[in-house]
DNA sequence: GCTCTTTTGTAAGACCTCTTACAATCTGAA
DNA sequence: TTCAGATTGTAAGAGGTCTTACAAAAGAGC
């Protein structure tokens, strides 16, 4: 059993259920799942995004985001309207009570932070995240739903890229 | 967002959903996803455990493991027998064709925790299994079902631990 | 202008994960 | 012995996460 322990696919899977757990217990009077929180900063940081680039930029699929977004638009905290030019997409919006949220919500999103690097020193931290944010990086193509940074989301002249 | 991005919560989901992507690749001949092949872990190392003692051993809850022991037990990989002194328990036993399949998963599990490490150095893989194995088991308790060891599960005279 | 391809949102389905609640059962202590 | 409290498995329900499939719409190249 102590192999599996020392797995990093199992260790991955333990330190996500302990974030999420941490997160949902400073979140308790918010009442923000870390998804829902996400879907709220791409909200708030580019707004009027349609919710498939929603969905690249947090590294989510399309079908995920939709339910998310649906969930939080039920709650009141965006709105959905599909005109911008483009039929197809629907542009999502943070509402003041949306926004008011957000906002509330950065005190546990800090609490989680310092609360999951609890165990480690200053120095141990930063090797920490460097650590793990190179493998989400160098990795991200291996996920089924890799993260899109702003570049590839922002339509600034797609055009090239042709050939699949 | 690039703030997000640099979160331990944001990178751990990150790395727990690419670990999940990778398993699932090197794992797609034999059809197992990460539970089952603990929950078949589980049932190799220590036969006859109750579906609760393997949620503690994993770190799930109750539920959760009841409904992957369910599945696994349709597709013949293990068998159930409430019989073993106590009524409420059922034991959970791996079927020969269960161990077949935890067999074959043995090389997809080994290519798995390559995959996720190939992004560092020797030194840095065991820095980083090591920091994220502190996180693990100094946060245990904060996780909503913390893992318990075997000293807990195996029932060599409980007795001691009174009040609460 | 007209196709061939891609993209977008959604629905349906599978599985994961947790909570709360419940009946059956077990345990410890008076 | 008896009984209050704990544990076990399960059901129901809320979300999360992905896949496949589909219709509507947009885009590319002829």
């Amino acid at each position: 059993m102590d192999e599996l322990y020392s797995r990093p696919g199992f260790l991955l899977r333990r330190g996500h259920q302990i974030a999420v757990s941490i997160f949902m217990e400073e979140c308790a009077k918010i009442g923000l799942t870390p998804p829902q929180h996400g879907v709220l900063i791409a909200a708030s940081q580019h707004p009027g995004l349609s919710q498939s680039d929603v969905a690249r930029l947090l590294g989510f699929d399309r079908a995920t985001i939709g339910q998310v977004v649906q969930g939080l638009e039920a709650r009141g905290f965006l709105r959905r309207h599909s005109s911008n030019g483009n039929r197809r997409n629907k542009s999502v919006q943070l509402t003041p009570k949306g926004a008011a949220a957000l906002k509330r919500a950065g005190v546990a999103m800090e609490r989680t932070s310092e609360r999951l690097l609890s165990p480690f020193s200053r120095r141990e931290q930063a090797v920490f995240v460097e650590l793990l944010g190179r493998l989400a990086s160098r990795l991200n193509g291996d996920s089924r739903t890799p993260v899109a940074g702003r570049e590839s989301v922002t339509p600034v002249r797609p055009s090239r890229r042709r050939r699949r």
